[in-house]
RNA sequence: GGGGUCGUAGCUUAGCAUGGUUUGAGCACCCGGCUGAUAACCGGGAGGUCACCGGUUCAAAUCCGGUCGGCCCCA
């Protein structure tokens, strides 16, 4: 800074040429050399609290757009909070570090195929492993998240796999366990063979994808010979068939095909059979239970009581044949009738999904394999009717891709289902954004809410505190200190396993040996006790767990995930809601509108994303619209927010700065002004602080930046561009100072207001304005000045504006350009005045403008009806109606129809206004149709006229010479001309004022001075509509 | 198969709850204009069977029913 300029007022310029993304880096200097963000936060300890809960990532992977959109949302609210005043708790990071994803990273760089492979590996050494590779990524987290502004604790980070986490959910596992809500089970689990583990009902939901099957008719015997048929899409679960279900009250018939007797559901008989088939007899369903039957596949021994026809409710006429094969290892309808009749259950099937049964032919082949195998069986045996390939969606794992198995094995569970009323009662306490989520997708899913099934047979997750002794007697421990009550000795610090296996303590009641239950629990049960485990609860920290949180949000995605586990666990643990308010965003698509998905490789990273636009260019990006629906992540779209807002905003501020600092202009709060350009911005300003209030209050961040940029417009495009003279003229000294006051409040107000979401700009605006604040993020949101709304002005200046427009319409019906000054305009409306003309007078650019009357309108009369009137009560009789006004407009005597009331046709009364009487216009005008009024506009342009539009040609002419020069404002020139003669006529009678208007101090018409072309001169040739124009520039030294 | 959501110009979209004469806007394109900060702005043009079919009504993008298509979710 220059020395003179120390004490007087400077406005620090922005270079021309300045970037957004450029002011960013500055800012984010300041941010973090200062410390920024911790000392606002702890400027706001007093303020009421505003809790919110970061829904944590695992740092494995790189973060991409999606999680830049929404840690912009998670910013934006946050910042706009502390602007209010709030305290925020919790604005700490989290990092989510257990479960299957991570395992299978780590199995994929040591190329391991199965279980048996870590086993062998060692699940110390594996486990290590994971634990490191789980923050892999994180720097690049942490520099996403500074380059984005996304102010957010990360030293104070909660994490899933410490140990102090890991006791507050055995804490309430211990809870729940207690109260009979976690239980084991043995029951038909969705079940991934590769990875050796039981999967969730939300995990599952991941996996489904569309898929061929074989399926095949399997043919079973009675013993009258006439064969059932059942159809299935898992011939491997044929061996182990024990019952057939039907439906006791559907139709069945008894058809004849191929010399054969077949029984199936009446109704899909024509489906199966197609044509050649006669249909015996029917009767219903029940005529055929306990019937006995011989299997098609018989190599498995059974016991005396099964392979009978069963009743099954879940039977239907959907697909099939009505009649459903039913093997209870295989699926929880048939587990369920194994159970009703205590059959001991027959799986022929090993953990890996092979057969290995020593009287299958197919021992050792994956289930999914032999599928095909079993088919062929069954046709060169003549015990199928038929295969084909199926298109049905199906399960795969969600990480690993391995079809899924519905498979017997032994669970912990959450009794979820059993709370199903208290999530819906919990539900309706929170705001869904958008709201049709609420009793759409998330209160249909919790309406039927499945068990949980919560523990995994894997090895990197939070372990399950459940200790079992011999004589069956369970023990779930709460917590670290528990366990050395319980006589433990040698406790090791980490508690994952393997080391946590190896804790045994004695039975309480029957003094037997207690080993830990060998699962670990699914991780999200992990990230869903975020709201208690995050602060230790409840052994230290807060006393209270976190619910309900004041907002989080996440991708729509968590709607089955994260938002779910939330609610779910609150509900059981703590009888809440788990968070007041929850915004879903959608995803960000690639250009072309698709999906990003790795396998497509069209995914972008967050870092290449804010290293192309910058970070405030990316916020406002994601809310150009709504980010609840998804957005395709466009190059020009980026581009055009920015220029629009953060363009334009900048360049207010160089108009601004660059004048006052000219003048030394000083702030001293917004000036009661007269003018009312300045007044009607001030009311802008404050409109629009309410409506973005609004707006963010009720998070719709994309309505309130719409908003502003209505804002950032008005005062550019229309404040800025009808005042700048005022800034610039040498008298008027209050005059100036009002517009100053004005310009100045304004762009503080814009900048409070956007702050929230593009926090750069708005504080490199703010801290050059404001030199003595700290930041502002420190400072309070605007709150509206409602003393200085005056929405009648707002009304006549947008009328102003709307006749400037029509005028500008008018001039290019008629063909004439805007610098030709027109002979008059004649307005005819209510409520017009020179008060509405006086601040667009000057763009108007015409000599008189007049308001007229009704009847002194240039204009001839025709008469058209107003339907929303006539129509109603004449209905069939309107097109006669229409018939007799044309009539009327035809014999020339509408005009006395003018303001008359009490029109009748054909008998019917019409109300007044029933008619509207409407112009056509005389020769010499052009009329310009608004709601409010109409305009004539005098096309003459006489001699006079002509000379002064000509002026303003050669004014304009030598203002962009002058700007190709790069001169300053108020540097002088001389200048030549040499035209025609309009042109020689001009400069003879308008001369002095295209010098005043240029600082130009002589103007010479001759032929121009080629010899004394340098540096500090210009010579263009123009034409002005077809008239040649040599201008010649020097400057005055 | 069930649920949700969307379908308006080449693209992005507003309007739809409370039906009313020509469905607004931005980007891109063309023509014209304005400009002493502005790659900004203003006017005009071209470009819409408001997905389709039917119903209600004097009148439907809007209300009702159905169909088709996209996306998401569930089983």
């Amino acid at each position: 800074m220059h020395t003179l300029y120390c004490y007087i007022m400077v406005f620090l310029q922005i270079e021309s040429g300045t970037k957004p993304k450029d002011l960013s880096r500055e800012v984010l200097e300041y941010w973090n050399e200062k410390k920024i963000y911790k000392t606002i936060s702890d400027l706001r300890k007093k303020g009421e609290d505003y809790t919110f809960l970061e829904g944590p990532p695992t740092a494995n992977g790189n973060p991409h757009v999606g999680h830049a959109l929404t840690r912009t949302i998670k910013d934006t609210v946050l910042r706009y909070k502390t602007m209010k005043g709030y305290n925020i708790r919790r604005r700490d990071a989290g990092w989510d570090c257990h479960g299957l994803p991570v395992e299978l990273e780590a199995e994929k760089v040591f190329g391991f195929k199965n279980k048996a492979d870590i086993e062998k590996f060692g699940v110390d050494k594996f486990n290590e492993y994971c634990k490191n590779s789980v923050f892999k990524y994180v720097e690049e987290w942490l520099d996403v998240d500074d380059r984005l502004g996304f102010w957010i604790d990360h030293d104070n980070a909660y994490v899933t796999m410490r140990m102090d986490y890991i006791e507050s959910e055995w804490w309430a596992l211990k809870k729940l366990f207690e109260e009979g809500t976690l239980y084991r089970d043995y029951r038909i689990s969705p079940y991934c063979p590769r990875c050796g583990t039981t999967l969730s009902s939300h995990e599952l939901a991941q996996g489904y994808e569309d898929t061929k099957d074989l399926s095949v008719y399997a043919k079973f015997k009675l013993e009258d010979g006439r064969f059932v048929l059942a159809w299935t899409t898992t011939p491997w679960t044929l061996p182990s068939n024990m019952f057939l279900a039907l439906n006791e009250n559907i139709m069945y018939a008894e058809v004849e095909f191929q010399g054969q007797a077949y029984i199936v559901a009446e109704n899909l008989a024509k489906p199966i059979f197609k044509d050649n088939y006669r249909i015996k007899r029917s009767f219903l369903g029940r005529e055929l239970l306990g019937l006995k039957y011989k299997r098609p596949i018989d190599f498995i021994k059974l016991p005396e009581d099964v392979c009978v026809i069963v009743h099954g409710n879940h039977v239907t006429l959907d697909e099939g044949t009505g009649i459903v094969h039913t093997a209870p290892a295989f699926g929880s309808e048939d587990f369920e009738i194994g159970k009703e009749r205590k059959v001991k259950l027959i799986n022929p099937v090993n953990l890996q999904g092979k057969f290995d049964h020593p009287s299958l032919p197919w021992t050792g082949m994956f289930v999914k394999d032999a599928d095909l195998e079993i088919v062929k069986y069954l046709k060169e045996n003549n015990l199928a009717l038929k295969s084909e390939k199926y298109e049905h969606s199906y399960p795969f794992c969600y990480r690993c891709g391995t079809p899924l198995l519905y498979y017997p094995i032994e669970a912990w569970f959450l009794r979820v289902s059993e709370f199903r009323n208290e999530l819906v009662k919990n539900n309706e306490k929170v705001n869904w954004v958008p709201a049709y989520i609420k009793n759409g997708r998330f209160g249909n899913f919790i309406e039927d809410a499945k068990d949980w099934n919560l523990s995994r047979n894997r090895y990197w997750g939070t372990p399950l505190p459940v200790w079992v002794c011999e004589n069956g007697h369970m023990k779930a421990v709460g917590s670290v200190k528990e366990l050395k009550e319980l006589g433990v000795h040698d406790l090791p610090e980490d508690l994952h396993r393997p080391y946590v296996d190896e804790i045994k303590f004695k039975c309480n009641e029957c003094g037997k040996e207690m080993r830990r239950e060998p699962y670990v629990i699914d991780t999200w049960f992990d990230s869903g006790s975020a709201t208690y485990a995050a602060m230790h609860y409840p052994f230290t920290g807060s006393r209270t767990p976190l619910v309900p949180v004041s907002f989080i949000t996440e991708a729509i995605d968590q709607t089955r995930g994260w938002f779910y586990t939330l609610h779910v666990i609150s509900t059981m643990l703590f009888g809440t809601n788990a968070y007041d308010n929850v915004f879903c965003a959608e995803f960000i698509l690639d250009s072309q509108g698709r999906k990003m998905s790795k396998s497509k490789g069209n995914g972008v990273l967050a870092r290449d994303m804010l290293e192309k636009f910058g970070p405030d260019a990316s916020r406002l990006f994601f809310y150009t619209t709504v980010p609840w629906k998804p957005k395709p992540l466009v190059e020009k779209t980026v581009r055009e927010t920015e220029t629009k807002i953060l363009g334009t905003l900048l360049n207010i501020y160089t108009f601004f700065a660059s004048n006052a600092n000219l003048d030394h202009y000083e702030y001293g709060g917004l000036k009661e002004s007269s003018n009312n350009l300045d007044k009607w911005l001030a009311s802008r300003v404050n409109s629009i602080v309410k409506e973005v209030g609004l707006s963010m209050d009720s998070y719709d961040f994309s309505q309130a930046q719409s908003r502003i940029l209505d804002l950032i417009d008005d005062t550019s495009n229309f404040y800025l561009r009808l005042s700048r003279r005022r800034f610039w003229e040498d008298n008027e000294e209050r005059e100036k100072n009002a517009a100053y006051s004005t310009l100045f409040y304004t762009l503080e107000n814009i900048c409070k207001l956007l702050a929230p979401i593009a926090p750069f700009t708005t504080e490199s605006i703010y801290r050059r304005l404001h030199p003595e604040s700290l930041s502002i993020h420190a400072e309070t949101f605007p709150e509206p000045e409602l003393r200085l709304i005056d929405t009648e002005l707002e009304r006549e200046m947008a009328l102003s504006r709307n006749l400037l427009e029509s005028v500008r319409r008018g001039r290019q019906a008629a063909g004439i350009k805007g610098r030709q000054p027109l002979k008059e305009i004649l307005v005819e409306g209510k409520g017009f005045t020179d008060k509405i003309v006086e601040p667009v007078r000057d763009e108007i650019n015409c000599k008189s403008i007049r308001f007229i009357s009704e009847n002194e309108k240039p204009v001839k009369k025709f008469l058209r009806p107003v339907l929303g009137k006539v129509a109603p009560l004449l209905k069939e009789k309107l097109k006669s109606f229409n018939q007799f006004l044309d009539e009327i407009n035809q014999s020339g005597r509408a005009a006395s129809f003018s303001g008359s009331t009490g029109i009748s046709f054909e008998g019917q009364e019409l109300p007044d206004g029933s008619v509207e009487v409407l112009d056509e216009v005389s020769p010499n005008y052009t009329m310009v149709c608004e709601d409010a009024y109409n305009l004539y506009i005098n096309t003459e342009v006489d001699h006079e006229l002509e000379i002064q539009g000509m002026a303003r040609e050669i004014i304009r002419r030598i203002q962009v010479m002058r700007k190709e020069m790069n001169l300053p404002y108020d540097q002088h020139i001389r200048v030549i001309l040499n035209g025609d003669e309009l042109i020689n006529e001009t400069v003879k009678k308008m001369g002095k004022s295209i010098n005043s208007e240029t600082l130009c101090d002589s103007m010479l018409l001759e032929e121009s001075g080629k010899n004394i072309k340098g540096e500090n001169s210009l010579e263009q040739t123009w034409d002005i509509d077809g008239r040649e124009l040599k201008i010649f520039i020097t400057k005055i030294e």
